[in-house]
DNA sequence: TTTTGTACTTTGTGATACAAGGTATTGAAA
DNA sequence: TTTCAATACCTTGTATCACAAAGTACAAAA
């Protein structure tokens, strides 16, 4: 383990991907590499190794659909959407992040 | 997985309890038992198999130190403390924490 | 002496993110 | 036509983390 602070982002960010996904996901749709650009817009860098396995996890749990569309340049894309069993889970977990937040406040003082 | 919203708490805890630990002894050393206490007050809860593992993590990496201490009553307890390496990482962590707010906050519009 | 309570520790399991690969499609260059 | 580069999707192996469920050790009370 080379890089400390970058393992402490790790970390920390682990489990709060798949809030991130969903949260992105229930303004548009989006596939693969859009999702990664956003991602990187909130500072968030992932790699596709992570992200991949992560929608599929999502689209089994029925969170998410998705549909193929083709595209301009390249292969076809995957664009996956939010579903309304995936909005449910999404507010779940606005509550939990706001719990987990609520606590680090506490714990600050 | 029964308790879906339990799961979520706690896979959004990950990589978070290392940092509410150091947060908890910035103040005040403290024992593994108080330690589960101050974590519950912040609805943190966490058990026994958790924390002891994490605390030996800590202590391994010199971010922390301890010593033991005689009890009134029951065998003695290892008070926990931070050392100035374990101060320095905290640091680091606040950043982290601060741009992982950051980063939801700016998902979230 | 046995029991009860407190404190510390270990082992096995499931879940997550990453690194480092690979496969497949498209269009342009050779 | 064939080759190459770009794009997009997917898989495998590894490390880390939290939990569940055990176990060990000590001290005071019954």
């Amino acid at each position: 383990m080379e890089n400390i602070s970058e393992n402490i982002r790790i970390q920390m960010r682990k489990g709060l991907l798949e809030y991130c996904i969903l949260r992105i996901l229930s303004n548009e749709e989006a596939y693969a590499s859009s999702i990664i650009e956003a991602l990187k817009g909130a500072k968030m860098i992932v790699v596709e190794g992570t992200l991949y396995p992560l929608l599929i996890r999502l689209k089994n749990q029925q969170l998410l659909s998705y549909r193929w569309e083709e595209s301009t340049q390249g292969p076809p894309r995957k664009y996956y959407m939010i579903t309304d069993k995936g909005r449910a889970q999404l507010e779940e977990m606005d509550a939990a992040w706001s719990d987990l937040v609520e606590s680090i406040n506490h714990l600050k003082k």
